[in-house]
DNA sequence: GGAATTGTTGACCATGCGGTCAAACTGGCG
DNA sequence: CGCCAGTTTGACCGCATGGTCAACAATTCC
């Protein structure tokens, strides 16, 4: 009740409270990623932590709250590859820039694609706001961009949005179906995916030359 | 136990039999499509299918039994698009046919891509022995006739299994990303379908064209 | 019709799971 | 130390779920 300073109904977070906070999120990365939201339970995900059950839950209050925070600590870097990209820039050096994000990030963080894969596949219960919201507008925003090139000539012209979607299917295939790539190819992840870079290139980059 | 002719132990199959089979299997592939294994319910499946619980298990006897049943019954029809690449065929025709083949797919029976992608986004614990084996040996199969078709220049040289990793992920990303990409148009399924016919052949043919 | 086979289901069981709670323990600070 | 907010957990609750079973209903075949 006596605060003296800020807002009474929030308090400063200890340093327990931040390291076990990251160890759930962590775990629950982990879990849900491979599980999905259904298929995950508290229980694992408590183990994955190194806790018991109640005190998982005496930092998040329900599984869905959990499944929420990792989904909005995962959503920002899925995005920010996208936002990079620099209308200033030149058009096909900014593609293959983007490739090279979106490739990386299937390389260093897969399971944060295949949450998301989890959870579009699902119909997006609970992220179909920022579909119609956060990523519509800003592929609005970079498919305006790519209109530009394309009016400029600097590009071949293609639906930018289908572009998009391509770019995305194509990179994050390698993450969300691994065990597929991994199975066809007998590489290892990094060996697959090195060896998406120089196909990627090659396809995008010779199908939107211009003439 | 007094068979006439053959096989004692595999009697024929009842009109019953044949129909609520077909109905079980059509209500999986909507439940577990949409929900992974783990989330799908037999109580879910048996109302999708109009019948109880108890009687569905009369028909398969677990949960499991009737998941590897409607992947079973799915899978070859996944595998037929990529059989039919003819290696007598123009390249770029076949190659444009491909494409046609699986984007249809993704129109028409999008729950089956997400069945698979279910799967195998889980790790494809049920189906890793198809992925080692019948998929890796016709992917060889057709990665041998691309490599063919490079070597004689009818088409641009680029790995053969990456690219067919590319057209897998941008024609299933139709149908197992379907309310993202909805999100992002605004068209219904078909519609997207429509300008994704367009910009793959585009971006495929343009790419694999030779010099 | 009637017997045998096939098909159907309400009731039930055991387990798993999300979530609660009271009681105990701990770390930091005067 | 001694206090107290903050932290931890064993035990528990209620409900959902996979699966069983015995009894009943419908078909099939003579």
């Amino acid at each position: 009740m006596t605060e003296s300073a800020p807002d009474p109904a929030v308090r400063a977070k200890t340093r327990i409270q931040r390291e076990n906070e990251e160890k759930i999120l962590e775990a629950a990365l982990e879990v849900f990623s491979a599980e999905g939201f259904r298929g995950s339970t508290i229980d694992r995900i408590a183990q994955e932590a190194g806790m018991s059950k109640p005190n998982l839950l005496y930092y998040f209050r329900s599984k869905e709250e959990i499944y929420r925070a990792v989904l909005d600590a995962t959503l920002d870097g899925w995005l920010d590859p996208l936002r990079r990209i620099d209308p200033a820039g030149e058009p096909l050096d900014e593609i293959r820039a983007y490739l090279r994000r979106k490739l990386e990030m299937s390389r260093e963080n897969p399971r944060a694609s295949r949450l998301f894969a989890n959870e579009v596949i699902r119909g997006a219960p609970l992220i179909m706001e920022e579909l119609t919201g956060t990523l519509r507008e800003l592929v609005e925003e970079k498919a305006a961009v790519l209109e530009g090139w394309i009016a400029e000539g600097r590009m071949a012209p293609v639906e930018p949005r289908h572009l998009l979607f391509a770019i995305w299917a194509t990179t994050q295939h390698y993450a969300d179906f691994q065990v597929q790539v991994q199975a066809v190819l007998s590489a290892d992840e990094g060996a697959a995916i090195d060896g998406a870079q120089a196909f990627l290139d090659t396809l995008f980059l010779r199908a939107l030359a211009p003439r």
